[in-house]
DNA sequence: GCAAAAGTGTTACAGATACACCCATGC
DNA sequence: GCATGGGTGTATCTGTAACACTTTTGC
């Protein structure tokens, strides 16, 4: 989370959902922010006045993960007026103080709490190729459990909930799952995150047969892991077919 | 569209794409702008500091078409940095000045045009009760043809393209279509529905079937036209199911 | 050979589509 | 009666779900 300057958007931020899938958790990136309580933050900042706002999230995405084309897409707008508590502007704004005497703080000529809206938005990546990084802000920066989050500031857990909302939507739908998955995967692999994202079992013969008719798929060699039972093979989303947001 | 004051977040508008539906054409409502050429602007305004940005959003269809709880459903961020093009914002600040002397001008300190951000929303009213109203930076304020659109301003033409395909993924799937009908109404007016915003015929027998199985409606009398044909009967959403967004 | 997991095939069901038909209304 | 459009029923197809089975691997 970034602090604006005259070089940005005054009232308006972006926020970033980064799931990543691992040990058959979906798992999302958050920022334990330097604070007396455990408080944790999604990756976002505020938006420069010359730049997209979609530039602006994948520069968040960038600053977190090191990596670019990643596939991201817009959840929406978080608006509410009260979006943000006076307990939570409290802690926000000391810390902001503390770490950028020299920046504006959010604050407006009255010394009222300012306004902020934030567009949020979701990215899929390789769990694997990413160490999360944290700024001044942060005591750290992590994965976490989606299905376990930890107090979050602002309504940042409401965008996390939607976030996941809107993957189950776009996960099958879009043919998203090359996105969480490393280059190449096993069948079950890919079945173990549809599990895991959908919260329910996909019988394997059928799950084959409907991804392999998909004809999206090309079939590699096999993967011998040691494992005393039959080597799986592997796949890889073909090459012409490669869908970064 | 409106301008902004002190009252309002500097650099943030919602506008909307409000469609009706009418002689078997989808139509939304358009602002024709008092300017020298033709040019056209979907709703819109400024987010006051105490407004949740949905109202704001409600505000401004209401302000355009007198009536409340409509549906009311966000289409994303429309956030390139170059949104607005010269000649544009040369148009809009002109009109601006005019009409508003004393209000600040979407331009910086340094004299360049401002950034505006825009929330768009898609809104779904009854055709019949809905007599556009213009306000002061209007020439006229009138329903259009969703497939025959005018010049707009700004972004505005992508807006209500994003309109119409969200239309089409959420009509079916969220059951939306007695926002776009009367309160009651045929079987055949709500075929004629779908095959306007679907863009395709649909088979009465079969349509009614499928429809008719989701429980969702309630049978009324029968509506004698004096038509030398079958009176078809009127059907009501049941009264349970109300779905204003 | 045997246990474990991968992979294939075949049947059963449900929802959508296609075709054929009957019914009410006003002249 | 008859033309017009409304309404209903039944067969067909297609894609998904369920069940049964064979294959490969390391010990």
């Amino acid at each position: 989370m970034f602090l604006k300057s005259s070089k940005h958007i005054p009232q308006l931020t972006v926020d970033c959902v980064i799931f990543g899938f691992h040990h058959k958790k979906l798992k999302l990136i958050l920022s334990k922010l330097k604070l007396e309580k455990d408080i944790y933050a999604l990756p976002g900042g505020f938006v420069l006045q010359e730049e997209d706002i979609e530039d602006a999230a994948k520069r968040v995405l960038f600053e977190r993960t090191g990596i670019e084309d990643v596939y991201l897409e817009e959840l929406g707008t978080f608006g509410r007026a009260n979006r943000i508590s006076d307990e939570d502007f409290q802690l926000f704004s000391h810390l902001a103080k503390e770490l950028y005497p020299d920046v504006e703080p959010p604050i407006n000529e009255k010394n009222q709490k300012m306004r902020l809206v934030s567009i949020a938005y979701y990215a899929l990546v390789d769990f694997e190729k990413v160490i999360p990084k944290k700024i001044d802000l942060d005591e750290s920066c992590d994965w976490y459990d989606s299905q376990d989050l930890p107090h979050m500031i602002f309504d940042h857990r409401e965008m996390a909930e939607k976030g996941l909302e809107v993957l189950r939507d776009n996960l099958d739908k879009k043919l998203l799952f090359n996105n969480l998955l490393s280059e190449t995967f096993t069948m079950r692999e890919l079945q173990e995150l549809y599990e895991t994202v959908y919260d329910k079992p996909f019988p394997a013969n059928n799950f084959q047969k409907k991804i392999l008719d998909l004809n999206i798929l090309e079939r590699l060699d096999k993967k011998f892991t040691g494992a005393k039972s039959k080597a799986p093979y592997l796949y890889r989303l073909k090459s012409n077919l490669s869908n970064k947001g």
